[in-house]
DNA sequence: TGGAGGGCTGACGCAGCGTCAAGGTCAAGC
DNA sequence: GCTTGACCTTGACGCTGCGTCAGCCCTCCA
C-alpha cells in the first residue's frame, strides 16, 4: 500500500494536488492506517493518472468527476468537445506567435503584412521615422476595427505612392516633424494639396469597401485624437481642412454629404 | 475622447479588465472629466492592444509592464523567450490531444500503441474482458514509470503468445474470471506452469532492459496490490508462487538472487 | 534516543479578472 | 421637467487550482 507521497510521485503530481482532489471529491478518500495516514491501492494510481490526463487537456476539475462516471458514449462525446477545444487553443497560440513576431519586428502588432510592407516602403523613400510611427499607430487602430477590410484597401495606398503630390506630402511632413515650431507657413499649402487629392480620390474610387468603413466614425475620431496628441500643429491643419470643406484629413469624406452622395 | 466602455470595446476587452490594469499600474490612469469619468486618448488604445497581444501570448501581467518599458534588444530577447514558451505549450497540447484520443479509444491513456495492439491481440484470441482490463491497468502503471523502456519489451510479449502454455494460461484465467469461486483447484496447476515459464525466460533472456526496471520494486508492488484488489484469488496464487521460489508472478525475478546472478 | 523526513489539518495567498451592490451621470423621449 | 435606460464610479467578495506557511504527530534509521 502506498502513502500519499508515493502515490503523488508515481503519478507525477504534488501531494497538495492529491489532497485537493480529495477535498473537492474528485478522488475518493482512501482508508487510513492506525496512525491516521492515508493508504492507497493501485486503483488510485490509475484514477489519478486519468484525472491528470484530462486536467492537462484543459478540462476543469469540476467536470472531470462527471466525465469519469459517465457511460462510454457520453464520454466519447465529451472527448470530442475537448479535442475541438484543444485544436482551437492550438490555433489561438499559433496566431499569438505570429502577432508577437510582428511586435518584435518593430512594426507593432496585429498589422497585416501588406501594411508592414507599406511602412517599409515609406522608410525607403525617405519618410521620417516619426511620421512612419504616426502612420503605424493609425493603421493599428484601423486594423483593430476592420481586420479583413484593411488588406483590401492596401493596393490603392501603394498606388498612391506613384503620385508625386503624395510623395511631396510625405516629404514635407517629414521635414516638419524634425523641427518643432509651433506653427508653419507651409501648412496652408499642405491643406490645399490634401484637399485636391481627396477630391480627386472621391471622383475615381466610387463605391468601394470604404463605404463599409465610413459608416463608423469612431476610428476616425480616434485618428484625429492620436494626431493631436502626437503634434500640436495637427490642430491647425484640421482647421484648415475644415475651411476647405473636409472633415479633417484622416477621414476621406466631406463635412456634409453632397446630395445623392454616399450616406 | 473615449469613455472606458468605448476604449474597452475598441480593444476587445471588458471594462473590468481595463480597470484592473489601472489598479496594478499596467495602464496609466487617464485624466477625469468634470463628472469624474475617465477619458482616454488614442495612445491608450494602442497601449491596450499591446498589453492584450502580450497577455494573449501568456505573458503574466506583472511582466508586461517591464517589457513595454524595456529597450529594443531586451524586448527582442523577451519575445524570443515568449515564442519558445508558446512552441512548448503547443507541443504540450498536441501531446494532450494524442493522450485523450487514446483515452477515448477505451484503452486508457499514456499507453504506447504497441501495448494497445497487444491488448487487441489478447481479445482476438479470446481472453476475457476482465483479464484484458487487468493487463491494461498493469501496463498503465508500468508505462507511467518507464515510458521509454516499455516499447522495447513488447516484441518479446508478442512472441510469447506463440507459446501454447502462455495461451493456455490466459484461457484458464479467463474462465476463472467468469466464475467467482473463493478458491479453485486449478490454481496449483497454474502456479506450476508460471514457475516453469519464468525459469525458462530467466535462462534465455539474459541481460535485457529488464535489468533497468527491476532495480525499482515499487511498480511491481503496485501490480501485486492491483491484482489483490481486483480478485481475492490472487492472494492464494501469490502464496503458491512464493512456495515455488518466485516473488509473486508479476515480477520476473526469484525471491533470492542466485549467486552470480543479476543484482 | 534523537533527528530527519515524512504525514496530518487548517488557513491564507496568488492571478486575472467576473460579478454583485449601491450609488451618480448622460442623452433621449414625453 | 421628469422618467428611463444605458453608462460611469468605488468597494468588496468569488472563482480555479493549487503553493506555501504553521503547528503538530508519526516513522524510520543510525
Amino acid at each position: 500500500m502506498l502513502t500519499i507521497g508515493q502515490l503523488a510521485a508515481y503519478a507525477g503530481v504534488t501531494v497538495r494536488a492529491v489532497r485537493h482532489y480529495h477535498q473537492i471529491g474528485l478522488l475518493p478518500e482512501p482508508e487510513r492506517d492506525e496512525s491516521g495516514y492515508r493508504r492507497y491501492g493501485a486503483m488510485a494510481v490509475v484514477s489519478l493518472i486519468k484525472i491528470r490526463t484530462l486536467a492537462n487537456a484543459g478540462v476543469p476539475l469540476s467536470q472531470i468527476g462527471r466525465m469519469l462516471e459517465a457511460d462510454a458514449s457520453t464520454f466519447a462525446e465529451a472527448v470530442q468537445r475537448i479535442d475541438r477545444h484543444l485544436r482551437e487553443e492550438i490555433e489561438r497560440l499559433e496566431t499569438s506567435r505570429r502577432q508577437i513576431a510582428q511586435l518584435a519586428s518593430g512594426d507593432s502588432l496585429v498589422l497585416p503584412p501588406e501594411v508592414v510592407s507599406y511602412l517599409d516602403r515609406l522608410r525607403e523613400i525617405g519618410v521620417a521615422e516619426r511620421v512612419v510611427e504616426g502612420e503605424r499607430d493609425g493603421w493599428i487602430l484601423l486594423a483593430a476595427r476592420w481586420p479583413d477590410h484593411i488588406r483590401e484597401i492596401m493596393p490603392e495606398k501603394f498606388a498612391q505612392l506613384h503620385d508625386p503630390q503624395v510623395v511631396w506630402l510625405y516629404r514635407i511632413l517629414s521635414e516638419m516633424s524634425e523641427s518643432d515650431a509651433d506653427d508653419d507657413p507651409r501648412l496652408e499649402e499642405i491643406a490645399d494639396v490634401m484637399a485636391a487629392g481627396l477630391a480627386e480620390q472621391a471622383q475615381t474610387s466610387g463605391e468601394t469597401d470604404l463605404d463599409d468603413m465610413t459608416h463608423d466614425d469612431l476610428p476616425f475620431e480616434l485618428l484625429d485624437a492620436l494626431a493631436l496628441e502626437s503634434d500640436p500643429r495637427s490642430k491647425r491643419l484640421m482647421d484648415l481642412m475644415r475651411e476647405r470643406g473636409w472633415a479633417s484629413w484622416t477621414r476621406m469624406k466631406p463635412l456634409a454629404d453632397p446630395p445623392g452622395g454616399p450616406t
